[in-house]
DNA sequence: GCTTGGC
DNA sequence: GCCAAGCAACGCCTT
DNA sequence: AAGGCG
């Protein structure tokens, strides 16, 4: 007899629970459901009503991985799904994340990267927010991209915008913007270029605009190209398939200005 | 991780 | 009944 | 038209 969870009335059956993920930390399967149901409060607002891309490791992080965009054949029913039209007509049908039991479900499938839109399922070609993605290449370190970071705050101060930073669980730092859903991915995805590029030439010194990896110059990518339809983020609290086990996580201004 | 199909 | 195999993304921007 | 990229 398999454990099951009970949620709401729902049952999820737990798989090889001892399964390490994170074998270098000796967290297992049962660890990461945990980890889910505990952050839940935080990290169930931010899945909340959007497409959800996944990426699994049912053999823990040095096993083989893939990014998973359809729900799976023979899913539980009460696992809520949107159905996404792709060009030639192809429809892809995302999970879309709004209570406990669904998070744990993707738990034992031993989903560790949750990847939510940029939109939301009502407003599919509107945003609700737009991403400054930071992307720290070799040469660069945590202290250039936090000073990055504070030039996007202080330039969309000057617009009267107000933006909020997280950890990747990499390297690197995400700003995000909440917007109104009324502009489409190609507007929202021009005006990041825009201030992008006011930020590139304040710092040229320590970030590029080089899409090609090999031009980069070691520098902090950045990537305004995240904001596009059909392209996701790492959300807030969602681990990471590295050493250490870590997870995205949101950081106060006065973290991101002290450099940690 | 899970389903399917061959044995 | 057991187990190996197959399968689980994708499109846009840039050049 | 192809392909790098995340
Ligand atoms: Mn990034
Ligand atoms: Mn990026």
């Amino acid at each position: 007899m398999a454990p099951v969870l009970s949620v709401n009335d729902r049952s999820v059956n737990l798989t090889n629970l001892t399964k390490p993920i994170w074998p270098d930390q000796g967290y297992t399967k049962q660890d990461l459901i945990r980890y889910y149901i505990e952050v839940s409060p935080f990290l169930l607002p931010h899945l909340q009503g959007r497409p959800l891309v996944v990426q699994r490791f049912p053999e823990g992080i040095r096993g083989e991985a893939f990014y998973q965009k359809n729900i799976p054949e023979g899913s539980p029913d009460w696992i809520d799904t949107c159905p996404v039209t792709h060009e030639e007509g192809k429809i892809t049908r995302y999970i879309i994340v709004g209570n406990l039991e669904t998070l744990i479900w993707l738990g034992n499938q031993a989903c560790l990267e949750l990847h939510p839109w940029l939109s939301s399922s009502r407003t599919l070609e509107q945003p609700d927010f737009a991403v400054f993605d930071l992307d720290p290449m070799e040469k660069s370190t945590f202290e250039q991209v936090c000073r990055v970071a504070l030039v996007i705050r202080d330039l969309l101060a000057g617009l009267d915008l107000r933006c909020y930073p997280k950890t990747s669980g990499a390297t690197g730092i995400q700003l995000y913007l909440p917007l109104t859903p009324t502009y489409s991915y190609r507007e929202v995805r021009r005006f990041v270029e825009a201030i992008c590029w006011q930020v590139h030439e304040l710092r040229p010194d320590i970030t590029t605009m080089e899409r090609i990896v090999e031009k980069r110059q070691g520098k902090i990518y950045l990537d305004y190209l995240q904001n596009v339809r059909g392209k996701t983020i790492v959300a807030p609290y969602s681990p990471r398939p590295l050493h250490g086990a870590p997870v995205s996580m949101p950081l106060s201004w006065e973290e991101v200005a002290g450099g940690k």
